[in-house]
DNA sequence: GCTGTGATTTTCT
DNA sequence: GAAAATCACAGCT
């Protein structure tokens, strides 16, 4: 609400130019926005993963020749990847500099232009319009388009920072869907936000308090 | 509200 | 050839 009345200036370089897990926390809370000829789309990020180097089996800097590319890229470059063949997810690239690492974006609060996300997704069910990684990319029409576009300098999809009043009390847990490297606690989500993903699942919540901001 | 299952295709071993 | 950072829907409690 009161988040857009007095619009933030847009993350630089800076910020996504520290350690990746550390980025990943205080991308919650901030804002995504994504504009088209449909108009604009904005959504409050509630849900991230962070996907280290290749000693975190899980990352695709591990395994994949594609996120070895895009993840060592400068921070804030857009890192797409295509899912179980039908389902986008919206990555950003965050890491110290001689390191390699992303940050995936698990789910945001729609916040503005609501009714082109729910013509995009043909749902009118506001909580099921971007709880989840695949789900958000449907409403916020992204796609493999706009992998390795630059998140600093773009003007089809950008980010700003969270009001500081508004900063949620955030929850580590392990991450989602994942076989290798499990027991990492590198999910981050908003304590008691409707929108965060997997809220059916039996989600490990071996969780912990981090203070946000 | 919860659990189980099928869809679908790129990438890597 | 198998796995993969998911989702929606059916069917049951």
């Amino acid at each position: 609400m009161s988040s857009v009345d007095r619009p933030k200036p847009r993350l630089g370089r800076e910020f996504f130019a520290r350690p990746t897990a550390g980025v990943a926390v205080e991308l919650v809370g901030c804002t995504l926005w994504r504009y088209t000829a449909a108009g604009i789309t904005a959504g409050r990020i509630v849900e991230t993963e962070a996907y280290l180097d290749a000693s975190d089996r899980a990352s695709h800097a591990a395994w994949s020749k594609r996120g070895q590319d895009v993840m060592r890229r400068a921070p804030g470059t857009v890192y797409i990847y295509r899912c179980y063949g039908m389902h986008w997810m919206f990555n950003i690239v965050a890491h110290a500099p001689d390191t390699v690492g992303a940050v995936l974006i698990r789910a945001v609060e729609p916040v503005e232009g609501i009714d082109i996300m729910e013509g995009r997704r043909g749902l009118t069910e506001i909580r099921q319009l971007c709880s989840g990684p695949g789900k958000l990319c449907q409403a916020f029409d992204i796609d493999e388009s706009l992998h390795k576009i630059d998140l600093v300098t773009s003007d089809t999809v950008w980010l700003t920072a969270g009001n500081r009043s508004e900063a949620p009390t955030l929850i580590a847990g392990k991450r989602i869907g994942i076989t290798k490297s499990p027991e990492l606690p590198l999910r981050f989500f908003a304590a008691g936000n409707r929108y965060v993903s997997a809220h059916r699942r039996g989600v490990p919540f071996t969780s912990e308090v981090i203070p946000s901001f």
